[in-house]
DNA sequence: TCCGGTCTGCGCACACTGTACGCACAGCGG
DNA sequence: CCGCTGTGCGTACAGTGTGCGCAGACCGGA
């Protein structure tokens, strides 16, 4: 009892020097990262990213309104890490606008919650971080030949495509992460209850059972890099029409 | 106080009929999806949902596991609102697969909180009311004249552009709703904000300001359009080289 | 008519959440 | 030396998901 309240006195008040550099935002937002990285948005309470820190919960509300603001900079700090080459006329855009949707992707699944995020967190693009993204992914469109308005429609059109096949892919390797199994463990053993599921539907037990053949991260990738070129052959289809009627 | 705990007495024991018709579990999923449709993602609490079913919250895990089973069961539930035409031959495949995605894109909008909730929810496939919609969708693009799996690859295609679409415009219209605000009254209200962020950017902050012309439904409507006319001039591409490759 | 068993609803309790509030202390300019 | 401002934190409150075990409803058989 007497351990559980501190006797308020000068002596019994340890000098305690922070050993940590002080809280700072960026610093919240890094280890909210790391936290979020190792064990999933679940695990992301205010309490546990403290003592991360070594700090108080409420300490972190000097720093940041609240949760919800907190998520919304750890989504934008994780747009950082995308990379979108230079905008290069010709035929190069093509390629630059591929490469950037693969280090979408990448990212994705380096931080698999923020599929469970996205979602909710609105106005998530003015961000700075997204905010360079777009400006720089809007260079690419324009250069390629599309005027401004259609760049940004086909800007959006790419990355609803990365990020819902990103969302469904994070949302699987999820699971699998919670099983602690290796992806192909996991899916033999859901191979039994899926055939099971799919009975019903002849074509979806063929194509379920042709599937398995397949690693499931080839077999990923290459769905991922299948609806992406077709997005992009619509794209350039369009460019050509665009270019051949306007001069 | 006395009135705080029942008296152990056969008197006081009210012989409560039940006048709901008893608890089941279709039920309580066509509740919840009604106190999400109402009231958003973050209402959604077992206590809520019981009260909402004159029951107590621990009455629902009789007929769900736990929290998580019920969302996967209420999306389920919604994506059985998703209507796929008869898979027709010939070239009617491009005008079915684009109904469907209008019409998934239509119940995304009409349960905004669907967005929040996809990432979360794995194995969300392995629904009947998924399995149907994707059995269908199989149909439909095996009827074009795709290869089983190919045909699986453009319904994935198909399915990650829509939803990747229906999250942004949702997670945009949950925060609308939030603000108890007109669609258009909101973003003039978020105009000078937007703009300022958008001020180190050129492109992207002439982007905005043309865009302000536009109502804003009208801008999501076509950009939605836009992508997957886009997507499917892609398919249809890969169609005719299928085709004409395959005898 | 009664009996036993199974099914369903619920009160309680526990550990945990986000966060408002106000105090205590550090570092500062005067 | 005094105050002021900015930062960390202890406490508290309302609300969460859910495990446990009791109580009553219903039902098939004697």
């Amino acid at each position: 009892m007497t351990s559980k309240q501190p006797i308020p006195s000068v002596w019994t008040r340890q000098n305690r020097e922070r050993e940590q550099p002080a809280l700072s935002r960026g610093q919240i937002v890094a280890e909210a990262v790391r936290l979020l990285d190792a064990e999933g948005v679940e695990a992301l309470s205010m309490r546990r990213l403290g003592a991360r820190l070594n700090a108080g919960a409420t300490s972190l509300y000097r720093h940041v309104a609240n949760r919800d603001e907190l998520i919304e900079l750890v989504v934008d700090e994780v747009y950082g890490e995308i990379e979108v080459p230079e905008a290069a006329g010709g035929e190069g855009w093509r390629e630059a606008v591929a490469t950037c949707a693969h280090s979408v992707r990448a990212m994705i699944l380096r931080h698999p919650w923020t599929a469970s995020v996205l979602g909710q967190v609105g106005l998530s693009y003015l961000g700075p971080h997204v905010m360079r993204l777009n400006d720089r992914m809007l260079a690419l469109f324009e250069a390629a030949g599309f005027p401004l308005a259609e760049a940004d429609q086909a800007l959006s059109s790419v990355f609803a495509y990365v990020i819902g096949m990103g969302i469904s892919e994070a949302a699987w390797l999820a699971m699998v992460a919670r099983s602690g199994q290796d992806e192909q463990e996991w899916q033999e053993n859901l191979r039994p209850t899926a055939e099971r599921a799919a009975q019903p539907y002849e074509r979806l037990h063929e194509q379920f059972v042709s599937q398995q053949a397949q690693h499931p991260r080839q077999a990923r990738d290459e769905k991922f890099h299948y609806g992406l070129e077709r997005l992009l052959d619509g794209l350039s289809a369009r460019l050509a029409r665009v270019e051949s009627a306007g001069g």
